[in-house]
DNA sequence: CGGTTGGTTCCCGTGACTGGAAGCCCTATA
DNA sequence: TATAGGGCTTCCAGTCACGGGAACCAACCG
């Protein structure tokens, strides 16, 4: 099938199709008209892929992810292993985005929001200290 | 002062000031060497920057935030209005990031991580109907 | 006077695409 | 059969927020 049908079927757009051919990491082959040539296979991993990267793994990652895909005889442990390590770093992503979301909630419930210009926001951006003083 | 010791000061690498200047973000003044020339005030609207940008806000809101920083006569209404908007955003996001994670902890979880081939993983990345499944 | 450090500009690279231009290929319709 | 359209191709540029490094000038130290 064409590049327009395999978009179709996984969800990716051709141009992403295109983009992983040109950095190798889904290789389709070619009818006699130049054009690219997708079996239904090649859609399947163009879904893993789409998965993959739509879970936080990187192309890099979806990489290796996709060759324990393609290797039947690989261990489950492999997998499991580079599925915790993502797990992990998800974990520390929350917490970063959590302390963050925390002091910005800290500096809006301390403004008045009126139409004074005394706006305790801009005093905490501007005070590094406010931000240590939120986390206890 | 020079770039040096108002990077040191602010705690923004030198590259990134000339960057904001570069786009217009903070000016600074040039001494008869040509080398840049920072205030103290200079400074502490480079240390609100790396504040505001460590905060989740992008270098268009900074800018936006730099403006009613520098604005004496701004209403914190105008402010809080931003800073809500920002944190709406980082609700957001933390829910689509934990959603994330639930999943993949989940197929984490389902895997025997042993030396055998089956692997629930490379399952559930391959089948998208397990993320739906997930997320009840 | 030479060496080191710290400025300057400029350009390239990052990640993971997206948009657009120019041109070929295929099909349907007048 | 001519042509209009849509889909496909390649290639180039832009995104965001810088970082690395080259080539060159300025300041300071011994």
């Amino acid at each position: 099938m064409n590049i327009g049908s395999a978009s179709e079927r996984s969800g990716l757009p051709a141009k992403t199709i295109r983009y992983y051919e040109e950095i190798g990491l889904l290789t389709a082959g070619r009818s006699n008209n130049g054009y690219r040539d997708y079996s239904a296979s090649d859609v399947s991993r163009l879904r893993f892929l789409k998965r993959s990267r739509s879970l936080g793994f990187s192309v890099e990652e979806c990489r290796q992810l996709l060759s324990l895909y393609n290797d039947t005889d690989r261990q489950s442990a492999d997998v499991k292993a580079l599925a915790m390590v993502k797990l992990a770093d998800l974990d520390d992503k929350l917490k970063e985005l959590m302390e963050l979301r925390n002091t910005l909630q800290h500096l809006v419930h301390s403004c008045n929001g009126d139409s004074r210009s005394e706006c305790s926001i801009i005093d905490g951006l501007a005070d590094e200290t406010l931000h240590a003083g939120v986390k206890n």
